[in-house]
DNA sequence: CTGAAAGCGCTTACAG
DNA sequence: CTGAAAGCGCTTACAG
C-alpha cells in the first residue's frame, strides 16, 4: 500500500536517537521525561519531514486503548438521534476520540449484535440507547468492566452512567400547556414498548391530568413501533372519523409518532389546531413545512451529548471506580400554533 | 478492564496445542492447513468455553488490515446522505467491515482533517464525497495507494472508483416534465459551488431547455451553500414579490435548496403549484407534511451504496490494480402535485 | 498434519 | 536526560 510505512524507528535512525525518545516526544511526554528542547525540536522536524503517521493498531495493542467509542442509538435516521450523534461526535473528537455508530431499530438482537461488533473492534467504551429486552445484556457488559453510559432510557440497576430527561416533567408541561389553552380531553399517543422514557411520559401525563382534575379524561393509546405508519393511521381514523369521540388534544410521546399521525390527519382532512390541538415531542425537520408551526417538548440535545461523552470519558480514563452518575435534564416546551385552541 | 483477557495462547494451552493451530482454526483456514476435524472441533469448543474474543488491534497490526472503512459525506444529517450512509453500512457489515462516518459540511479543511483522522485510524479504504477544493488532496491520497471511491461528485482524473448519477439526464427529466405540464419559464436554483454534479445538472438543464426551444428562458440562480436559509429567502422574494418576473417553474438542484425555498414561499404566501411549479432533487422527509406532494428526481440510493462498497472492497482486496471503474446510474422522476400546472 | 519462532509498530518500566 | 529491551496478541512462513 503505502510505498513504505514510516515508523518511529525510521525517525530514530534519521535523528540518531533511540526509539524511546521518539515515542516520548510524539506523545507529548517530553517534559515528563525531561527530553531536551533541542532534541524535541529535532525529532518533531524529522517526523514532519518523513511524514510520519503513528500506527494506531500498534499503539492500541500496546496501550490497550483504542481511543474509539461505540454508540448505539435506536435509529440514526431519526433527527433526534441524528443530532445527538452529531453532538457526541463533535465532543468526542474534541477529546481525541473517534466514534462508531450503529442503529438498533429497537431490536434486541440487532442491539446485541452491534455491541458485539463494537467491542470486538476494541472500543474503549459504549454510549447506548437501550431497547426492549436488553437489560441482561447491559448488566453483562457492565460486569465485563466495559465503561458504559445509557442515554435517553434507563434499564437495570447497574452503576453505569446515565443521561436522561425528566420525562414526567416533560409530559406535565405538555398537559399544562394544553389545559391552559382550554383543552380538557387531552389524550396521549405512545408506543407499546416497555421503555423507561415512555413509561415516565405516560405516568407524567396521567399525574398531570389528575392534578388538573382531568383524571377521567386520561387515555393512553399505544402503537406498535414496527408498524407505526399503519397503526397511527388506524388510530387517527378511530379517533376522528367517529364524531362522538370528542378528543380535543393529542400529546405525542415521540417525534416519529407525531409525524406519522399528522400525515394521517392530513389524509382525512382533520385540521390542526381547529379540529385537534397537538403537542409533539422533540423537534423534527418534517414539521418545518407543515401548515402550522408545531408545539413541542424540546430536550437539551447539546447537553445530552456533552454529558454522555464526559461521563463516558471519565469512566474510561479513571479506568476504575467508574462511578455511575445519573444526570437528569430539564425539558422545555416550545409553543407553536398547533396547540392554539381557537 | 476485562477480568482477564483471553488470548489464543490460553486456548492453545487449554487445548494442549500450539497457538498456530488455534489461529488457523479461528480464521477458518483449517482446511487449507489440513487441521484434523477433531482438532478443529476441540479448539472451537475451547474458544467458546473461554469466551474468546480476538484482539482486533493485534490482528490489524500483524495483517495490516483493519476491516474498517472510512466515509466522508457532505452532511450526514441531510436525508440523502443519511440514507446512503445507512446503505453503505449495511453492505459493508455484510462483508465484515465496520464503517466510520464523518461530515465535511462542504469545507475543504474539515474534509482534509476527517480524512487524516480516518487514515490514522488505519481504515483500509475510503468512500468520499469530495467538496470544493480537495482535488489535490484526493490525488495525494490516491498516490499514497489508499483504496478510494468517489461518490456523488467527481474530481480530478486519478483512476479511482467513482459512483455517480447521470446528472445531465436528471436535469433534462425535470425540464421535460415541466415543459410537458405547459411551463416555459423554467428556471434552475443551484449552489454557487464548483461541484461536478451541480455543473452537470446546470448543463443538463440548459441543454434540455435549448432542445425544447426555450433557450432564452434559461436562467440559473446560484446560492451560497453556507447561507442557504437567508439566500433562498432573498431569492424567493426577488422572484415572486415583483409581479413582472413571470417565472412559471423552478427546478432545485438539491433537496436542501428545495426545502428552504418552499419554506420561504410559504412565508410569502406563494402557492405551489398555483403560483409556481416545483421539481426537487432527491427525496426528503421534510416534504412529507407539505401541503402538496413534491415532484422530484430520485437517485437509486441503494445501488449507489452497494456499488460504492463493492468497488472499494474490490480495490482493497485486490490490493493492487485497483482499477478505477466509473459507474454512472440513472435518475428517475417521481411525479407529484407540485409540478401540476392547473 | 503440527510446533517453534519471528515480527507487525509502539510504549514504558528499567538501568544507566 | 538517554538507550536497550521486553512485550502487547496475533499471523504465517518455515521446518519438521
Amino acid at each position: 500500500m503505502e510505498p513504505k510505512r514510516i515508523t518511529i524507528r525510521d525517525i530514530a535512525e534519521a535523528a540518531g536517537v533511540s526509539t524511546s525518545l521518539v515515542s516520548f516526544v510524539m506523545n507529548g511526554k517530553g517534559k515528563r521525561y525531561r527530553v531536551s528542547e533541542e532534541m524535541t525540536r529535532r525529532i518533531l522536524a524529522m517526523a514532519r519531514e518523513l511524514n510520519y503517521r503513528p500506527n494506531n493498531a500498534a499503539r492500541s495493542l500496546r496501550s490497550g486503548r483504542s481511543h474509539t467509542i461505540g454508540v448505539v442509538v435506536s435509529d440514526i435516521s431519526n433527527s433526534f438521534f441524528a443530532e445527538i450523534c452529531r453532538c457526541i461526535e463533535d465532543d468526542a473528537s474534541r477529546h481525541g476520540y473517534t466514534v462508531i455508530f450503529g442503529s438498533s431499530d429497537e431490536r434486541a438482537d440487532k442491539f446485541r449484535n452491534l455491541v458485539e461488533v463494537l467491542l470486538s473492534k476494541g472500543v474503549d467504551g459504549l454510549i447506548l440507547v437501550p431497547c426492549e429486552g436488553v437489560e441482561r445484556r447491559i448488566e453483562e457488559i457492565h460486569a465485563r468492566g466495559v465503561p458504559l453510559v445509557l442515554l435517553d432510557r434507563t434499564v437495570g440497576t447497574a452503576d453505569v452512567g446515565r443521561v436522561l430527561l425528566d420525562n414526567r416533567k416533560a409530559a406535565a408541561l405538555a398537559v399544562e400547556h394544553l389545559a391552559g389553552a382550554g383543552c380538557r380531553r387531552i389524550e396521549l399517543v405512545s408506543y407499546s414498548m416497555r421503555l423507561s422514557n415512555l413509561c415516565e411520559r405516560e405516568q407524567g401525563y396521567a399525574a398531570a391530568m389528575e392534578k388538573l382534575g382531568l383524571g377521567n379524561a386520561v387515555r393512553i393509546h399505544r402503537i406498535d413501533f414496527h408498524d407505526v405508519r399503519r397503526r397511527s393511521d388506524m388510530l387517527m381514523q378511530q379517533l376522528f372519523l367517529r364524531p362522538d369521540r370528542g378528543v380535543e388534544a393529542l400529546v405525542f410521546a415521540t417525534n416519529s409518532l407525531a409525524a406519522s399521525a399528522l400525515k394521517a390527519l392530513g389524509r382525512y382532512g382533520i385540521s390542526v389546531p381547529r379540529d385537534v390541538a397537538v403537542v409533539a415531542f422533540d423537534g423534527n425537520e418534517v414539521f418545518d413545512l407543515y401548515r402550522v408551526s408545531v408545539t413541542s417538548i424540546r430536550q437539551p440535545i447539546r447537553r445530552i451529548g456533552r454529558e454522555a461523552v464526559q461521563s463516558l470519558l471519565r469512566s474510561i480514563e479513571q479506568d476504575s471506580a467508574a462511578v455511575g452518575s445519573t444526570v437528569v435534564l430539564d425539558p422545555e416546551l416550545v409553543a407553536g400554533e398547533s396547540s392554539r385552541r381557537l
